[in-house]
Parts: structure tokens; C-alpha cells; sequence
DNA sequence: ACCTATAATCGACACGAGTCAACAAATAGC
DNA sequence: GCTATTTGTTGACTCGTGTCGATTATAGGT
């Protein structure tokens, strides 16, 4: 491969000449740079990545952190990632898949220590993280996919959980429900402070609230099996619920299904709408699912976007970046059913 | 950070000393080396990447090339992603997520020639690629999940169509089914000679000659909608059949619903059994699906694998590796049905 | 006419590691 | 007891860039 020192001894000029005609850090007449072009061109030139990270200090690498085996891999995780590295492709950087454990989160550390990252985005983040903490502490630059509760100078793109919430319980009501419930994930995401179980929960509760209706919460695992559990617990205690609500993807294949089997029909018996399925998940129901759809394209790129930034020392009047997502309405919702359930 | 120099100064050696004690390319004494290793410790000395990439020649970065947009992204994907990530990095490397365009292929070869990529690992492989024919020609190592037709010299892991085909096949016949269906994917992955889709029908064609069994194919795309444009097909010609193989996990959800719409019952009336979905995808199912599940991890983990000893030169007598995937019975397969529809 | 600013270029060095030639001391071979 | 090899260590060089200081030529201001 032919470096620098070949395109200027072809150039006729000196090695620093071509740096500076490349990088234009100091004026090179049109004459000399056209040669010097030309010499790159028949050469075939490419400067060497690993020395320009070696002189300049920035690898242009991010490892994007991927909490392994914890919480399952749900299929609209692989949206963020394909955004963010997009995203950091089209600024010169380049993102490294690093599927962590929670605990191995040192080796992070080390291998940013070594030169060999720039910076990190973290996914999954609880509301008061230990990563999180770590990083800072050892002055790693990272953005969030997600929110830890204490935001100060932290760079993050998140769901709007609020809006989110409250757009999907907005439009419940708006078709006339009046009871409503609210299928979260687990208890335990609850005790851990996983910020989307914590914030949507509250949001709902809030919502409703205002709105003028009644909400239950429901929890569920994020499975199936779990899901089939939560509809029983449904049948038992919230039949006057005419609508649903769901921050849980997977539990809510279960529930509906369960509710399907006891005779239940979807938009006509009870409205289901999910504020955490993409859009190929929502196809996938029958009937289709209407959802407030998680912006992961937006959320994936602006996490490395605005961390990018912080590299590059540009500064950000606003680098906490919240996304609503929209409502799209499919056909698991309906006007609220009036009397009693046709079964 | 601590560089080698400060650890030098420390231990009271010189540089090249500190650098035999790291790699032990040269014997150290003992004493002196215990000296080098407590310097390195107290100034917690991280060597660093970049540099040892430049000097060495080997950035350890693995692009990960995803075709992007073109075929739609799906679940399962991720999962050979993670299983490449984890793989590499146990050997040292780092994979780099590339989301790219078929015809943007050209970018990685730059980015090889800068030094930044040491090799690349393919998906979504055709028959007759012309990717697989650029890296060959620029002498950028590869290895590819899937595989071309012309295998010589070639890295590789990929299903085995053929056994797990097969598989799918012989399971439907040890029920009694006689007249059987293959749902492919659509008639454009034929003529491009997506090699998973021409393999498959192919296997099919030939096991269920072998095996004494009638096959009709059914082309698709790989959509929920057009699964039940096939449906319509299938319940106007293909009544006969007891027992359909699907390779089109997409097209495959419309397939059955379609049916189910139809008033046939799964198991019951038809037996389905799915060779590309994951189970989180068979369990979502309703029946749970019966699959020959494609072992994601394992061939994710051997692309890597194999492709990072070529890189080491180590000799292997066999980079090319098939995996078939496991049998899993569920609940959408079932004896052959005897007599007429119970319609 | 003189001083200063800017354009254009060059050579030297630094980034942080790996590796080779050289050498002293210790050991082995016969 | 003399040569041949191994052990242990050092300094110098290299990988391919980015950037600083110095140098010359030219233009601009008074």
C-alpha cells in the first residue's frame, strides 16, 4: 500500500506538503495540490487509519454497549444499533458491537484507557446505573439510550415516555374508554428502576389521571407465557376494563391471545394499543396492533450524533434528545364497548 | 495514561525491555520481570491499541457487512451479529458494525486498504456474488455467512439446507404425510440466486422424492401480506396437502393465518414446520411452531472464528463448516389427516 | 524605503509500540 | 581451556501520520 512518503516523492514535494494539502491546515498553492492529487490518484493512496488515530489521539471508535444475555434480545433492538451506526459512519466513526454483561463493564474501561475507543453508548440504562457511574468516573465519554435519573451533564436520546404514554391513552379515551389498564413489564424491572418501566408507569397513572379515567396496572414478565398469566389475572379482576394500554411487547402476544381464547375480541371487546413494538411486530398481530411506534431510527442516531459532537468538542446547547413516536392507528382499537360483553 | 516509557523508568530498564516482558518474544530474568510487571500495575499501564495496530500491521477490527435496507431486517439477524461479536472478541478482535448497501461495497474495501478493517464477514451471501468477487480481487480476507457457488477457497459458515430440509421433511413424513408443500421465499430470490432459497427448494425437491412424498412450491416474499396472497393460492391448488415446510418465516405468519381465516386448524388439518425462525419467532406462533431452528450462534460464532485464524495464518483443514440446526417439535405438527376437511 | 503579514514549502520531531543488531555475562560442548 | 551457544539487556530504528518552527518569496501598509 503506498503511503506518504511515495505520493511525495511523486509529487515532487515534501511529506508535510501533502499532509497539509490533504488536511488544508496551511495553504498549498493550486498548482502543487493538483499534482499532488494526481499522485494520490495514480497511486492509489489511502492514509492509514491506525496512524492517523495514533497521532491525533481519536480512535473514531464507539463501542456500542449491548447488555447481553440479562434481558433478552428483543427484535427492535437491532433498529438502534443499525441507526446509530449509520449515524456515526457518516461522521468518519465507526461503531463496535460489545455485547457486556452488566458486571463486565470494566473491560470497557480498559479498552478505552488503551486508546483503542473514543467514547461508548450504553443501551438499557436503569435509572440510578452503576456503568454509569463508572464511566464518569474514569471520564470516558458515553451518550445514553435511555436516561439515568440524574441527567447533569449527561448525553442522552431517549423515549418520551410521558408523551408516548399519554398520546396512547389520549386516543383510548378519546373513543370513549373509560377503564383502563396498563400492562408494564415485571415487578422486578420495577425494584431495579429500569427508567421505561418506572417512567411509563407514571406517566399512565398521570395521564389517566387527567383524562378522567381509571387505570390498573398489570405486570408481566416480558413473555409470552407471562403474558397468558397476565390475562388471567385480567379476566379475574379487570373485566370492566374496556381498554389497554402496553409498554410490554412480548407479554402482550400472550395476553391478547389469552383474552382471544376466553371468547374476547380484540377492538370490539377491549382496545389494545402498544407503545413499545416496531412496526413489523404490530403487523404481525391479528388483528394489526395500533401503536405509538418507538422512533429507533431517531433514537439510534441521534445517541451517537450527540455524542459524536461531545468528541469533537463541539458544544451543544442541547444534547438531551427525547422522542415521542407516532400514533399509528391500526385495528386493535374501537370505540369502547357499551353494556355488557357479548359472550 | 502511562506509556511504556513511564513503566521503563520505573522498573529501571529500557523500553525494550518492558516490550520482551509483555510479549516474551525474548527470555527476561525473573527478578526483572516482576520489577516491569509492579511498575506496570502501580501506573496501571494499558498498552495502547492504536499503536500496537500501526506498528504490527493488525487493527483486530472485523467489518461486519449487513446488507441493509435492501431485504428488510429480521429478528433473527441480530442474533448471528452478537454471536460473531462475542466470538471475536474472546480472540482479541472487534467487530464492527457496517450497515451497507450491496453496491456501497467499495467503501469497505477503501477502508481496508486505510488499514482500519483487518478482514470483513459477509452476510446475505447470493449464489454468484460480486462482493465476494471485489474482496477477492482486492486480497481483503473474508469469510461468509452463507455461501457463494464457487466455494474454493472460500471461509465460510452456513446452514445445511440440504440436511435441515431433510430434516423438516422426513419429521412430516414419519406423521404420514404424502402430499406436502414448500413455502419459499419470493421468485425474486430465485433469479438472483440467494443461495439459502435456491439450496432449500432444491433439498426440497430431492428429499421428498426421496422420501416418497409429493411436493408443489409456493413463492412468497418474505411479508405477512404476501404469506397471505399464498394462502389464497395454496387453498385454491394445493388442498391436497397435509403438510407444508416453510423456509419464509415473514410470509409464513400470513400463510397460516390465511389458513386459519379459512377455517383450517393447525395440526389438525394442516401441519406446519418452519426451518428459518428463531424460537422467540416459533413461540409467538399460535400454535407454538414445530422448527428445524437455524443455529444463529454457532454460525455467527464460526464465521468469526474461522475467519480470525486465516488471519493469524493459522492452517485449518477445514474453514468451511455446515451447520443443520435442531429438530424441535411443537404444536403445529401432527399425524397427516385422513378423509376430507371437517368443514 | 522599511517593517509586517501572509502564502507556500520544508525538515524535524512526536504519537507509542514492536523488533533487530549488538553486546556482556553466563553456560554448555568437547 | 577454548569455542559455541544461550540468557539478559540495551539503544536504535520503524510503522505512517499530524503539526510545529523555520525559511523564503511576495504583497500590503506607512
Amino acid at each position: 500500500m503506498a503511503k506518504r512518503a511515495d505520493v511525495a516523492k511523486l509529487a515532487g514535494v515534501a511529506e508535510s506538503t501533502v499532509s497539509y494539502a490533504l488536511t488544508g491546515a496551511r495553504p498549498i498553492a493550486e498548482e502543487t495540490k493538483a499534482r499532488i492529487f494526481k499522485a494520490m490518484a495514480d497511486l492509489d493512496y489511502r492514509p492509514n487509519a491506525m496512524a492517523q488515530a495514533l497521532r491525533s489521539g481519536n480512535s473514531k471508535m464507539i463501542a456500542m454497549l449491548f447488555g447481553d444475555q440479562e434481558r433478552g434480545i428483543s427484535d427492535g433492538d437491532l433498529e438502534y444499533v443499525l441507526a446509530a451506526a449509520n449515524e456515526a459512519r457518516s461522521f468518519g466513526y465507526h461503531l463496535i458491537l460489545w455485547p457486556v454483561r452488566r458486571r463486565a463493564i470494566e473491560d470497557v474501561v480498559i479498552q478505552a484507557d488503551s486508546g483503542l475507543l473514543a467514547g461508548a453508548i450504553l443501551m438499557e440504562v436503569s435509572l440510578d446505573d452503576d456503568r454509569v457511574k463508572l464511566l464518569k468516573k474514569h471520564g470516558i465519554p458515553f451518550s445514553l439510550i435511555g436516561r439515568t435519573k440524574d441527567k447533569a451533564d449527561t448525553i442522552f436520546a431517549d423515549r418520551d415516555f410521558e408523551a408516548a404514554t399519554k398520546l396512547a391513552i389520549r386516543h383510548l379515551v378519546h373513543l370513549g374508554h373509560k377503564d383502563l389498564a396498563f400492562l408494564s413489564t415485571s415487578t422486578a424491572n420495577v425494584v431495579e428502576k429500569i427508567g421505561a418501566t418506572v417512567r411509563a408507569e407514571k406517566a399512565a397513572i398521570a395521564a389517566a389521571k387527567e383524562l378522567g379515567a381509571s387505570l390498573s396496572i398489570i405486570h408481566s414478565e416480558n413473555s409470552i407465557q407471562d403474558g397468558l398469566e397476565a390475562a388471567k389475572e385480567f379476566l379475574k379482576k379487570h373485566t370492566k376494563c374496556t381498554g389497554v394500554v402496553s409498554l410490554n411487547a412480548e407479554g402482550l402476544i400472550g395476553f391478547a391471545r389469552g383474552l382471544q381464547r376466553n371468547g374476547w375480541n380484540i377492538a370490539a371487546d377491549v382496545s389494545i394499543i402498544c407503545i413499545s413494538t416496531t412496526n413489523a411486530g404490530a403487523l404481525a398481530f391479528d388483528p394489526p396492533l395500533t401503536t405509538v411506534t418507538p422512533p429507533a431510527n431517531e433514537i439510534g442516531a441521534a445517541a451517537a450524533r450527540e455524542l459524536i459532537r461531545a468528541l469533537e468538542g463541539q458544544d451543544d446547547n442541547e444534547p438531551q434528545k427525547l422522542f415521542v413516536g407516532e400514533l399509528v392507528v391500526r385495528e386493535s382499537t374501537g370505540p369502547a364497548r357499551t353494556g355488557k360483553l357479548k359472550r
